[in-house]
RNA sequence: CGGGAUGUGGCGCAGCUUGGUAGCGCACUUCGUUCGGGACGAAGGGGCCGCAGGUUCGAAUCCUGUCAUCCCGACCA
């Protein structure tokens, strides 16, 4: 391909609604355009890489007995409800583009295909000896993201391979899953990224054991925290660890364990408490009001306790309430702090004007859930639910309260024997509190935030430490939660049906080509991994107007061409320093420069990514150039 | 959705405070000189100043509304 030829637009500035690197980088060199929010166009140079990475992942994919399908995008909403994730996916804060056809049915767009494929498997897989099963498709998938951004690293429409599969038994689903973490482990080594494998968190997908595959950089979405030795790394959503030991109280619970009242006017926070009176944040109970909410109308007050130098992680409490409430109430559509502005926009009955917010300890009465708030004269008659304008929404959930806290405390919390907690009061808390003697029995489960610095399980002598990271792959084992929503059964060898295992596997393609970017840069550009770069060699001439460079460079472009290489023209007639900083920008990993020495047949090599230029006759590049790229191919690092 | 910021030729920006008929750099076109790290000179083309309404003799500039984009949180490949 000719650079004259190749709408080739680059930009000298970056452009403003650029934050990061490699979304600046891929805007300068002219491989996306933005069209709307979180929407691009991949210009033909990504089309290229992008095709490259869907051939690596189809080739691992393939090697490993997946079947390669395609699935719609469009896809009805009743088959969402059958699995219980209509409501959760297009209410709230759901993702799903969705839409009403002529017929007035409902349907979604596409953010993921566990419902469609289930219910292929269900009609086409009935005997164990199909089994096991594992088919992928490389889509576009539609998410309305709440916030797109970064480019092609949080899109709404965007490149993903995904995989399903289907066993007989849990063990065959471990082997694919096993398979599966071995084929990402070589897509992502052949494309040339450095990345790590996490535990994860699985998400609104559910299942059981999960693993995320991310590439390490500044610019990652996610906090990644692993042990030195390797052994141990997980997401921060998911991360375990043992907590700092607790500094027990001086005093020892007294009669009863109630606590002794402590006079602590305007100290609402865990900073003001110990300034004032030399506590540690490890002897305190602090107690988080939240409000859960579900998809069948049914809102959730939740108190719960935390030490006091103890951070809430959200995904484990969603996780916990999921797992309680959720089989009665169905999705948990979110969780928000117990606000009075909460209290009025979702038009609750309920007077927070009693809870002495600052000072509350785990025993707050549920008493105080019950104040409704005729005094404030507010209109109850009002729905949340209801559109605005009065037209009732598809599903109208009759909101429901409960009257009672579900009370959760972190182990931390509840392993104090004594501690400092609020008394419920204002300016008041209370000292050598113990669970018994406030009269309660927590339900302990871990709800903490593991930290960077923490002390790992599995060796107390390591310590986390912190990475950011993009994740550019997922892999799940989902069990039978799809298969058994969605009745997707097989017979077994003793004739008797029963629900499919699952599991299913992601990589954001999309995603993938943008993280190579932030993780293969420099100030002037681009330096694809040969693996995944557009073109693998560019040959620029300097200056067209000499006839020696021109016809030396258009002979060794026909000879490169010829054995197979993939290389870019550069006869614009430009200044030659033009065309390095494009081939530069660009990145394209190998560029031949034939300029003063094409009189004498001398031409210049030069590898993106490192600094050494190589003198050498033009009759040698090609023979030179197939070695490094067959390596680079392989994605192992050049040669030097 | 809440909080913050920004909308002026393709890109990056100034002009707005104190209203007076739109400007700079890059890019683009033509000519000339240059020609190995984003050249120089000359000439030229291109702008509903996000959109709508208002104030005013007069609005890019002031007011109101609205839309879009980006950043911080919930979402996730």
């Amino acid at each position: 391909m000719r650079v004259s030829r190749l709408m080739l637009v680059t930009l000298r500035d970056d452009p403003a609604e650029a934050e990061i690197p490699s979304h600046k980088l891929l805007l300068r060199a002219g491989y996306i355009r933005r069209l709307s929010s979180g929407i691009y166009a991949y210009l033909p140079l990504l089309w290229r890489v992008l095709q490259k990475i869907s051939t690596i992942v189809r080739q691992e994919m393939d090697a490993t007995g997946a079947l390669e399908t395609l699935l719609p995008q469009l896809q009805p909403a009743d088959l969402w409800e059958r699995s219980g994730r209509w409501a959760g996916y297009t209410a709230g804060e759901g993702i799903m583009f969705h839409l009403t056809d002529r017929q007035g049915r409902e349907l979604g767009l596409g953010p993921t295909h566990e419902e469609v494929i289930t219910t292929l498997a269900a009609d086409l897989l009935r005997s164990y000896r199909q089994l096991p099963v594992n088919l992928y498709q490389i889509q576009t998938k539609f998410r309305d993201e709440i916030r797109p951004r970064f480019g092609l690293m949080r899109g709404r429409e965007f490149i993903m391979k995904d995989a399903y599969s289907f066993h007989g038994d849990e063990d065959s689903l471990k082997q694919t899953y096993a398979a599966m973490d071995q084929a990402y482990r070589r897509i992502f080594q052949r494309c040339g990224l450095r990345t790590v494998a996490v535990e994860a968190d699985s998400g609104a997908i559910g299942g059981s054991a999960s693993q995320e595959f991310m590439v390490t950089a500044e610019a990652g979405e996610d906090l990644i925290l692993a042990s030195a030795d390797g052994r141990y790394a997980a997401n921060q959503e998911r991360a375990v660890s043992l907590p700092p030991e607790a500094l027990p109280l001086p005093s020892e619970p007294g009669a009863g364990g109630a606590g002794a009242p402590l006079s602590t006017p305007g100290q609402t926070t865990i900073e003001q408490l110990c300034g004032a009176h030399g506590f540690e944040a490890s002897q305190l109970v602090k107690v988080l009001l939240l409000l859960a909410r579900f998809a069948d109308g049914q809102v959730q007050p939740l108190l719960i306790s935390l030490r006091g130098d103890q951070q809430l992680n959200a995904v484990k409490l969603a996780n916990a309430v999921t797992a309680r409430l959720a089989p009665t109430h169905g999705a948990l559509l979110a969780i928000d702090p117990l606000t009075a502005e909460l209290v009025r926009s979702e038009k609750l009955a309920l007077d927070l004007s009693e809870i002495p917010f600052g000072y509350i300890g785990p025993d707050l009465d549920d008493a105080v859930l019950a104040k409704t708030p005729e005094a404030m004269g507010l209109d109850l008659s009002a729905r949340p639910g209801e559109a605005p304008g009065g037209v009732a929404a598809a599903h109208p959930p009759s909101v429901r309260l409960a009257r009672s806290f579900l009370r959760l405390a972190d182990t931390t919390a509840a392993d104090l024997a004594a501690f400092v907690c609020g008394a419920n009061a204002v300016d008041r808390h209370r000292v050598g509190a113990s669970w018994t003697g406030l009269g309660l029995k927590p339900e302990a489960l871990d709800l903490r935030a593991a930290q960077s610095g923490d002390r790992c399980l599995h060796d107390p002598d390591q310590c986390l430490q912190a990475a950011r990271g993009i994740e550019v792959g997922h892999i799940f084992q989902l069990g039978r939660k799809y298969s058994e929503a969605l009745e997707a059964r097989f017979t077994n060898e003793s004739g008797v049906d029963e629900a499919l295992w699952m599991g299913c596997y992601g990589i954001g393609v999309s995603r993938l080509a943008q993280a190579a970017v932030e993780q293969h840069h420099d100030r002037d550009g681009i330096c694809w991994p040969v693996a995944i770069a557009p073109f693998e060699v560019i040959v620029v001439i300097a200056n067209t107007q000499e006839a020696a460079q021109v016809e030396l460079a258009e002979g060794l472009y026909d000879e490169l061409s010829a054995a197979g290489i993939e290389v870019l023209l550069d006869d614009r007639s430009e200044r030659a320093g033009v065309k390095f900083k494009d081939a530069d920008l660009i990145g394209i990993p190998w560029r031949v420069v034939v300029g003063r020495g094409a009189a004498s047949g001398q031409v210049e090599l030069v590898r993106r990514a490192g600094s050494e230029k190589l003198e050498l006759p033009a009759s040698s590049v090609c023979a030179r150039l197939e070695i490094e790229i067959s390596r680079g191919r392989a994605g192992m690092p050049a040669a030097g």
